[in-house]
DNA sequence: ATGGTTGCGTAGCAA
């Protein structure tokens, strides 16, 4: 292609080139490499925020991800937990946070930053195990400090997103078995007000932004051949503030990396934009 | 059915 003549592909359009972002709990960094730079060359996202990474920042494979060809925050700890935030070369990171001034936490959850003039929310939400469990209740509380933070946040960021495994499936339509998930843990109804208390906030799940096929899920359960069954539920979430909601082109799960071998249990999630670059 | 599977770390917890 010589130089003069203009680039002409699906990628392009009145708009300039999409901004993909894209989840994934990758549900241990270091047996998961080989899928997140073999989806890396597939996806080719402009950020990929991931959770648990389940190692600690001295053993994080930086120098792996830069020859990717990105860049790298991570906030982990050992054995639980961890969060990362990869970006294209081409973007400046900035004001990164993994610590909420309201929420002394030693469980690694929670990364910010700010690319190409997105603020970005990374979250590894609470499991909480069982309703009605202490760590249920850390759960909500959790949620509650995120939440009064988000709002802060909301006030200096109109371009704002917040993805990452909520560990809630927003409605009965996510859920592959409503009726034995009633009532139950990433199904419950505290736990449903609580991402609904984010939504408010002035947030859309992009997912729900387009028309999407019935029984989209997002985790399967390892057990019981959960994935082949599609018995799972969609508690990965890619939530656009208003300003994006507007700007944003699609959003799907890109089940493949489940059916790879020795896959996580979740698939990623993704969402596209126009006129961001 | 308090089952089943995976990861970490090497027993039992967390998901």
């Amino acid at each position: 292609m010589s130089e003069s003549s203009p680039r002409i592909s699906k990628e392009t359009s009145i708009y300039g080139d999409k901004f993909k972002i894209a989840s994934w709990n990758v549900n241990s960094l270091k047996v998961r490499l080989p899928h997140v730079e073999q989806w890396l060359k597939k996806a080719e996202p402009d950020i990929l925020v991931l959770q648990e990474t389940k190692t600690i920042d001295e053993n994080f494979p930086a120098e792996e991800i830069q020859n990717m060809g990105y860049q790298v925050v991570f906030s982990g700890q050992k054995t639980y937990n961890g969060v990362a935030i990869l970006c294209k070369d081409e973007y400046l990171i900035e004001d990164v946070v993994m610590d909420l001034p309201d929420l002394d936490d030693p469980q690694r959850r929670i990364l910010a930053a700010t690319i190409n003039g997105i603020r970005i929310l990374d979250l590894y939400v609470v499991n909480g195990s069982e309703v009605g469990s202490e760590k249920f209740e850390y759960k909500l509380h959790w949620l509650e400090k995120v939440t009064n933070w988000i709002e802060e946040q909301s006030k200096q960021y109109k371009k704002f997103v917040i993805l990452g495994d909520f560990n809630i499936a927003p409605k009965d339509r996510d859920v592959h078995n409503p009726k034995s998930w009633h009532e139950k843990i990433l199904c419950s109804t505290p736990e449903r007000n609580a991402l609904q208390k984010i939504l408010d906030l002035g947030f859309a799940d992009s997912f729900r932004l387009f028309e999407q096929e019935d029984e989209t899920y997002s985790w399967w359960d390892y057990r019981s051949g959960g994935f082949d069954k599609n018995m799972g539920l969609r508690i990965d979430l890619v939530l656009s503030s208003k300003l994006l909601a507007e700007q944003c082109t699609a959003s799907y799960v890109d089940p493949e990396p489940r059916g790879w071998e020795r896959p996580s249990d979740h698939a990623p999630v993704v969402s596209e934009y126009r006129n961001l670059k």
